[in-house]
DNA sequence: CGGGCTATTGAGCGCAGTCAAGTGTTGTGG
DNA sequence: CCACAACACTTGACTGCGCTCAATAGCCCG
């Protein structure tokens, strides 16, 4: 799976890079922890183990040895029942840790897939744990992380189980485009890296109707469609419809 | 809210009930901590604060100073959007802590309201964190239950995303048994605390379809209903039809 | 015993799923 | 670099599950 480069290295520049020099350190998992925190933190880190799209990160049942984070790339992770039915539960983006679902357990309960190339963080958990004794503040960033998982499922069973095909794209197009704004991108350029499959299992939707309902933002006048490429032109249409989403707010506060 | 009973009784019987002594020690909060531990905590819980049907803990919003477990009884929590649409996110029964969404913030993002006359145990958050910080077991503890609190989320989402009425309200009914079987009762015989309406918003139905739904099942006859007191019959029939849900075998290992 | 609430059941309709055909896109090998 | 194959997406027609609305029946409280 793991493509082979150097570890400790970014792929493209061969480079070390520091979480102090990180781009996501605002956004990130060391956000809330004091220098001398995140400089042993450093020494723990494996950077830039890079993946390709497609690539499976852990399935259902494996077990989990390290903590992760995105560093570039998103992914995504789903969840299969016994039965076969399949749902994608989140989708991650750079700065996102990965695995939650499955902390206490160390055995994963869902599994990880990238969806374009991605380098990811790499934090054993004996490290981590050894750490967190001395560093409290690691477990409470855990434990915040934790809520907010928790938070974003209830927001978006919430989406599930009363609006609209439509609202539900419209909320996950804000929550898209909140989420890239926090890391600095456009709030109107959206490049999807999922598919509409994907997108449509993440909403509980058939693939068709969230065409569908791309379709008829674009007739409507606030959305251009141009395959995985949107832009939001009337922004507030967008909102109108999904009508003040909470998972916004949350993604805001990331 | 709190009906005036003398605090660290209980008001049926006016006596202290230690950890050591409560019915729920195989499963409530402290059941993987050791008696060292269990004894700290003593210390700090204020026990059986008493509650009636329809009373609300707390509102979204509220601010949060205590970790609260029920003691017995039932809950409910309930999401509501900016919007006005509601969604009541899960059931708690004896032996579940409450407000596990809202920890990290210490602030409400959702409300909790009692199904049923209830008891809870209350730990103040300083006293908590205090003793926390001497046994890390604690903050273990924390995060086993939030990561449990995902794992059903996502549960909950895969049945709403991907099965019909009739399953879905299969799927609770099993889960409910489980939980009940796992509290020491029994698997066949359901006391529902929860109307018919809290059922279908919790798995995005309508009040009518649950009905349908029991209805049904009382048909093909596996199920007795009479009110809120349920009768499973045929067990497998309803397993066969919940197919194998993974909330099951959660709720059981819990 | 009556009032109010909760649950059940029926009739009809609409949203979104299914199926299928057609179009566009991407990646691969000649 | 192009041709082709495989796949992803769009769009249309139809169907059906579950929602809505409404009327009736049952339960629980004072």
């Amino acid at each position: 799976m793991t493509t082979s480069n150097p570890p400790y290295a970014n792929p493209w520049t061969n480079k070390v890079i520091k979480c102090q020099d990180c781009g996501l350190k605002k956004l990130c998992f060391p956000k809330n922890l004091a220098a001398a925190e995140i400089q042993a933190l450093e020494a723990i880190i494996t950077r830039s183990q890079s993946y390709s799209k497609g690539d499976c990160l852990y399935h259902a049942g494996d077990l989990l040895t390290d903590l992760i984070i995105i560093k570039s790339g998103s992914a995504k992770t789903e969840r299969v029942a016994e039965t076969g039915a399949a749902q994608i539960v989140s989708f991650h983006l750079a700065g996102d840790l990965l695995g939650l679902d499955s902390l206490s357990k160390r055995k994963a309960v869902s599994s990880v897939t990238f969806l374009e190339n991605s380098c990811v963080c790499v934090i054993p958990y004996p490290a981590f744990n050894a750490l967190s004794e001395a560093a409290p503040q690691l477990q409470e960033e855990i434990i915040s992380r934790l809520c907010e998982e928790i938070a974003n499922s209830h927001n978006l069973m919430l989406a599930m189980n009363n609006y609209t095909a439509d609202q539900r794209v419209a909320v996950f197009l804000q929550e898209l485009s909140c989420r890239q704004h926090s890391r600095g991108l456009s709030k109107e350029l959206l490049h999807l890296s999922m598919s509409r499959n994907e997108i449509a299992s993440y909403l509980g939707l058939a693939p068709a109707t969230v065409s569908r309902a791309l379709s008829k933002f674009e007739r409507d006048g606030f959305l251009q469609v141009a395959n995985k490429h949107l832009q939001i032109t009337d922004y507030q249409a967008l909102v109108n419809l999904a009508l003040a989403c909470p998972e916004c707010a949350l993604a805001a506060a990331t």
